[in-house]
DNA sequence: CGCCGAGTTGAACTGAATCAAGAAACGTGG
DNA sequence: CCACGTTTCTTGATTCAGTTCAACTCGGCG
């Protein structure tokens, strides 16, 4: 739990009584490899803060997976869009390690969000962060090339390139398993 | 300044007195076509409101002007990355026609945020709304072709169209202007 | 009238996808 | 500890969506 802590003070500092308020409002989930967090079609009622581990959100298009996020240790996780509306997700969230994770549920963190002005304002500063990540790997979808989004990959997520096996990897990166075979045989 | 109240309502309600604040806040500014907002390389300390008008956000990649968001009445306008991090900004704001907006600087928006947890929460509510918003952006992005992206924007914002010369539609999109043509003369 | 920006059209080119086959690595049970 | 199937990765040939460069059209407007 004190793993928790210390990736949330990064964000924003918690009072004693905001921790202890969190500490009786998250739940340990422990899964094991391949297993769902989410399927589409389902509501994701919870937000999840991954301890240790690594895990994929993916969607089907035309009968194959499109991997396009990954989690490991210290991220958030959830379908932002089907937590934030309640509508069905349309992807899937699946365990690609053996991992540990804390959960709340929405209506939890809603009531944490009217107790403590300071858990909202830690998560209006996590939204931040994460949509200024989005923007950056939007333009990078959108402007650059193949070779240039895995150049970046390289220097601002090694850790994906060591953990994860090269066709989600691809995905990911919006470009078929061969062409990232033939990026990665030129280097 | 109703037309902002009324905005603003759609994202979470005011209590008359944080509506007080807001109005004491927000400074009106009018601008015309063709002029800046922002440009990159300064920080950029406001939030604005747009009641009136249209710009777009772009930025310079290899000598070319790379649109990549447009905003209209109703949109919330800023560098997002900019203003969050007061880092400088990478983009340039342009007015695209004679616009009427609302600002309000940074340091004045934490103190709203401070005097009242329901402008924090509206504005939660409202990153919200907008990262999801991106994640779609950037999912049509990575894994759709140019004419799904196309009739995808006629479907949902028609009034880019209306408004917006072909050539900046095309780098919204991400194609270029002579692929947008074509798609188009297609239909 | 002639210029100018905005949009169109054509031809050649290219980055990346697809299809197909094979090689390497991996793990599981006998 | 080896054999087998499965998954992961590589390599080659072909195809295709979209780019680039270039020329041309069209509608305003000074």
């Amino acid at each position: 739990m004190e793993q928790l802590f210390s990736h949330l003070r990064k964000y924003h500092p918690l009072s004693a009584e905001a921790q202890t308020a969190i500490q009786n409002c998250f739940s340990q989930v422990i899964l094991s490899k391949n297993e769902f967090l989410l399927t589409e079609g389902k509501i994701c009622r919870h937000l999840y803060f991954m301890e240790q581990g690594a895990l994929r959100g993916f969607y089907n298009l035309d009968g194959k997976e499109i991997t396009y996020w990954f989690a490991f240790e210290g991220d958030f996780v959830t379908s932002f869009h089907s937590f934030t509306t309640q509508q069905p997700a349309v992807e899937n969230i699946q365990l690609l390690e053996g991992s540990v994770l804390w959960a709340i549920s929405k209506e939890t963190l809603m009531d944490l969000f009217n107790r403590f002005h300071e858990i909202e304002r830690l998560v209006r500063i996590a939204y931040e962060r994460y949509y200024v990540r989005l923007e950056e790997r939007f333009v990078n979808a959108q402007f650059r090339t193949a070779a240039e989004r895995y150049e970046q990959l390289i220097q601002q997520t090694p850790h994906i390139i060591e953990r994860i096996p090269l066709g989600q990897i691809a995905s990911y990166l919006g470009i078929s398993q061969e062409t990232l075979s033939r990026i990665r045989s030129r280097l």
